[in-house]
DNA sequence: CTATCTTTGTGCACGCGTTCACAAAGACAT
DNA sequence: ATGTCTTTGTGAACGCGTGCACAAAGATAG
């Protein structure tokens, strides 16, 4: 520390980084676990490795909540329990609605990852009126046309949204109108929401995809290695390109040359 | 371009930034759409609008993968379709094994969204003997016994974790050991694996604490903004912080000023 | 009280990703 | 052929996040 004896510069002010609140979640759960170990203290290292990430990383995370810890020692468990669900808002009581309920909204409702952590599955809402009154995990499903109302009636500021693409935006919109500020979006589609609204989204699609991408590339460096004979993957039979020129037909079969 | 006449310097070498690699399965998704009403060209604008991101960060990604676009006219929807499926991999089939078909699994195994692009369910394994044989997604639940010869048999190498948060490490570990090289986590639980298997992880409780954080700043700043008097909330009724100095008893409650 | 040992908190440097802004490239009209 | 207009492709600057490495702080023992 070069500044000899600033107390406390500017910690703490406003602004977690955003990368260090998407690991506060992780670090709460390694430091649950040892709650119910009873484990009193943790050094960084330690709970870096439970984690799953770099030690420093976490000082410099802890940082930004405070000098919670003491040198020589390590952090005290049940003290960073409680400083890291205060800082996410997992102190007070989320209601949530789940808007959708098909296989996978019916999977979230019965998902108990939800409720230990202060979120509880307010409302389910569904567009299909044969559905209204069945009861999932042990929920009535209600009509989407009394969305407004159960929004308001159980103070409902985080929505689900897990209903097929082309619902998601008309369900999204009506969500806001109601008064959700915060949205988790399951749907397949680009959700366009005023600003103040925060929005998330899981895309199993996505994720899938991004693991083939680098299954490819494995795979691509594998024969590589065992030295198969394989032209350049990335020009395999290239279709007929359909540019502007020879899709239009003059000009279209160019030389390399241009002719002067 | 300051270097007038390099006719494609370096471009295309070996190294899609992975932020890039995340963001084509959003541009394939907008074409695919795009490719279904038969437009014939995008300019990076609107692509990019559709696929809600800026405009230039979309033409950096894709100066990775070449000079696919025509200056003044746009992009040729058919063909990044197509080079981009193909950087992707998906025009190969996948296999793909979802192990722990609890209310997730089975949400997943009936997933419409991953036949669209080449991952095909091969294999549904869940622990519960009771379960073997019935089928899910009109595939048959295979015993978890034989989870190695079905990895083989099938030549799966991805692999989607849905089970209980006990018992992910260890089916990740027989994955793993029967071949696997992917694996999409849904479990709450930190994975460990060897060099050259990826991991992607998606964590329902961790959107929703993220989403908790900025749902409570937004409250927070509304109530200041409103006038009202409230202390700052960071530092509302910190319980007794159990540091080693106050646990151990003697030297306890020590004043501010050290005695000398 | 002094010395030693452990572990935190953070300054600093580096690399990746984002964004701006513009020259080059091609389409299109004349 | 020449000029204008549109849109790409990318150099360059900036900002955020990461990780190293170390000094300061406190614990602990003698």
């Amino acid at each position: 520390m070069a500044t000899g004896r600033t107390h406390r510069p500017a910690t703490r002010s406003r602004g977690i980084p955003e990368a260090t609140v998407a690991r506060l979640p992780l670090y709460l759960r390694a430091l649950t676990a040892l709650s119910e170990r009873s484990v009193p203290t943790v050094s960084s290292e330690e709970l870096a490795a439970a984690a799953g990430v770099n030690s420093a990383k976490l000082r410099k995370d802890f940082s930004y909540l405070g000098s919670y810890g003491t040198r020589g020692v390590g952090y005290d468990v049940e003290y960073l329990v409680y400083q890291i669900s205060r800082e996410l808002g997992l102190t007070q009581d989320w209601p949530v609605a789940i808007v959708g309920i098909g296989n996978l909204g019916a999977a979230l409702a019965n998902y108990g990852g939800f409720a230990s952590r202060g979120f509880r599955v307010a409302a389910l809402i569904d567009a299909d009126p044969a559905m209204a009154g069945t009861p999932v995990a042990g929920i009535a499903v209600q009509h989407t046309d009394d969305l407004d109302r159960i929004i308001s009636d159980n103070g409902v500021s985080i929505g689900v949204i897990t209903t097929p693409p082309g619902a998601a935006q008309q369900v999204c919109d009506r969500l806001v109108a109601a008064g959700v500020t915060s949205i988790l979006n399951f749907a397949p589609t680009v959700l366009s929401v005023p600003d103040g609204v925060d929005v998330r989204k899981v895309d199993l699609s996505i994720e899938l995809q991004i693991l083939a991408f680098h299954e490819q590339r494995k795979a691509g460096e594998e024969a590589a290695a065992e030295g198969v004979a394989l032209e350049d993957p990335d020009e395999e039979a290239p279709p007929m390109r359909a540019t502007p020129a020879n899709r239009k037909g003059p000009d279209g079969d160019m030389p390399a040359v241009m002719p002067a």
